[in-house]
DNA sequence: AAGTGGTCTAGACCACTTT
DNA sequence: AAGTGGTCTAGACCACTTC
C-alpha cells in the first residue's frame, strides 16, 4: 500500500506524476545525477544534509510503480506491457534502470520476459504457472489435470479462524468453496476454499463448473483477483469419514493436509483453502534451493 | 562437467588458462568490444561469421569458472572470494559482467553478499541456511533443533532403488544412518539415510554423535561434501511398528514422508535420505510464488 | 529492416564496513 | 581514508522475432 517510498535525494513531489526523480533530463550527466538540487545557489554543498531516513533505490520505485500498472490493470494478464526503452522514457530513468526493476518483477514471476517479443505479465492460463500452485504430481507418467467437480459454493460469514487469516473481521462475507479433483478418473484432491466476498460478488457453482481450467485463471479473468504468492502448510492427517467417502478411500487413511493462504497485489491474503491430497499414486514435489 | 562454452566470438583459447576470452584490454574503449577485432582495415564486415554453434554469456562462463574454484575448495565455506574488481581482473572481463555472474551465484545461495564487506562462500553453519533444507516447524514458538540420536551408522552395499537415486551401480559401497530428531524433547523426525561411500570414508556414529549442529555441517567441514540443492517427494503414510516405537505414536498415526534426494557441485547426487514427520505439534512450511 | 530483450563495457557516485 | 558491494547512467553490439 506504501506509495512512492522517500528517498532522501532521489524524489521529491515534481510536476508530472509519472516522473520519479528530478534529475535531469539533459543528455549530459550533471555532476548529480541523483537529485537535482532545488536550490541551484549551492550546487555543490546541498545534498549532503539529511543522511536518508528510508532509503529507496531508484529502480525498486519504478519497479513498484510498474507493479501499481498491473494491479490497476492497465497491463492486462497476457498482454505485453511497454518496452524497456518506452518505460525507461515514460519514468525518465535510464534503459538499465527500468531493466533491473522488470528483472525482478520477472523473478517473483509478476512478468516474463521473451527474447525478440518484449515482456509480458504471466498469467494463470499458461501451464507454467499452474504447476507452481499445484505441486501434486503422479508417481507414472506426466501431470495431467482431471475436472474439478464443485460440491458447493455458498456465501457466508467468515469463522473466526478464517477471518484471522484473510485479515478481515469475524462475520464478514465470504465465499466457500468445496470440491474434488480428480487425476485420471481417481478422486485425488477434496479442497475447502474460502474466498473474500467483497471480491468474488457473483461466483456460483454453475460458473465455477463451466469453467475448463485452472480455478485461478477464471478468478484473473473474471473477478480481477490475481494470486501471485501462497504459503502453505503441510500434514500428515487420518482420512473422517466425509472425506474418505468423497476421496474414495478407507476412514482412517493417511492423507496430506495442505493449508495455503494465497496473496494478491500488496501481500493481501485473499484465499485461505484446505487441500485433503491422497498420496498413493501421487506426491507432493518440492525443490530445496 | 562441461567445461567452457564454445562462444562465437568471446571465446578463443588463448595462452593464459585464467583468461576467458581475448578481448582487448586496453583501458580505451576500442570501436569492438565484442572481438577484438585484429583486422582493423574492415571495422564492421569481421565478426559476421560463424553463427555459433553453442553459444553461451560470457558471465555465465565466469559463473562457470568461480563454481569450479568454489568446488575445488579454493575459496571454502564462510571464506571470502577476491572482490569484484580482482575477479575482473582475473578473468579479464569487466566488474559488471563479473558482477552479473556473482549475482546469479547469490540467487542459487552459493555464496551471499555482504555490502560494504565483501561476497563469502555459504555454509550449513549458518542458521539461515538450515531452515532451506529443514522446514518443519513448530506450531507455537520459534524453530527449534533438540539434539539428533544416531541409531545406527554403517557401511553396506547399495540396494538397487538407493543406487538408482544415487545413480551409482547396485552393490556398490554406501553408508546408512539411522537417527531420531528430537524437538523439545519429543521424536519428531527419524531420518533414514544413504550417503556416496566414496565420499564418507571415516564416517562413524561415535563422529555424528560427538557433533554439534547440522549434519551438513559436519559433511561440509569434515568431508568436503556440500549440499547444494536437494528434491523432495512428499506423502502422508502409516506408522508402522517400527517407526511408531521410536516416534512413540501409535501404529497407524499418519506421518509425513519426505524423500529427498540431495546434489553437490556439478548436480551429483551425493545423498538419500528418508524422513517420517510427526505433523501433530509441527508443520512443513512450504512457500509458493 | 525494425523492434524487442540480452550482453558487455566504462565510469561515476552512493552506502556500508573496517582500518 | 580505503575498500567493499550497490546504484545509475550511456552507449555499443548481439540474438531473436516479426514485418
Amino acid at each position: 500500500m506504501s506509495s512512492l517510498p522517500t528517498s532522501p535525494s532521489a524524489t521529491a513531489a515534481n510536476g508530472s506524476p509519472e516522473s520519479v526523480a528530478p534529475r535531469s533530463a539533459g543528455t549530459q550527466p550533471s555532476a548529480t545525477p541523483q537529485g537535482a538540487s532545488p536550490a541551484p545557489a549551492t550546487p555543490a554543498a546541498a545534498p549532503a544534509s539529511v543522511p536518508s531516513p528510508t532509503f529507496s533505490p531508484l529502480y525498486q520505485q519504478i519497479k513498484a510503480l510498474i507493479m501499481q500498472s498491473l494491479q490497476t490493470g492497465e497491463w492486462k494478464p497476457g498482454e505485453m506491457i511497454p518496452s524497456e526503452m518506452d518505460l525507461a522514457a515514460r519514468y525518465k530513468v535510464s534503459q538499465g534502470t527500468v531493466r533491473k526493476a522488470i528483472d525482478e518483477l520477472a523473478a517473483d514471476n509478476l512478468v516474463a520476459r521473451r527474447q525478440g517479443k518484449g515482456t509480458f505479465v504471466t498469467t494463470h492460463h499458461e501451464d507454467v504457472v499452474k504447476f507452481r500452485f499445484l505441486r501434486l504430481v503422479p508417481d507414472e507418467g506426466e501431470p495431467h489435470y482431471g475436472a474439478s467437480r464443485v460440491l458447493e459454493c455458498k456465501r457466508l460469514r467468515a469463522p473466526a479462524e478464517i477471518a484471522r487469516l484473510l485479515d478481515i473481521r469475524t462475520g464478514d462475507s465470504v465465499v466457500q468453496i468445496r470440491r474434488v479433483l480428480n487425476f485420471s478418473n481417481e478422486a485425488t484432491v477434496l479442497d475447502e476454499i474460502w474466498l473474500l466476498g467483497a471480491n468474488f460478488k457473483g461466483l456460483t457453482a454453475e460458473k465455477l463448473n463451466e469453467w475448463k481450467g485452472p480455478m485461478y485463471a477464471l478468478f484473473e479473468a473474471e473477478f480481477g483477483t490475481r494470486m501471485i504468492r501462497a504459503t502453505e502448510k503441510i500434514r500428515a492427517v487420518a482420512a473422517d469419514n466425509t472425506a474418505a467417502e468423497l476421496l474414495s478411500v478407507e476412514p482412517g487413511t493417511p492423507l496430506l493436509s495442505v493449508e495455503r493462504v494465497s496473496f494478491t497485489y500488496g501481500d493481501r491474503p485473499v484465499e485461505v483453502r484446505r487441500g485433503l491430497y491422497v498420496t498413493t499414486r501421487h506426491y507432493y514435489q518440492n525443490d530445496l534451493s
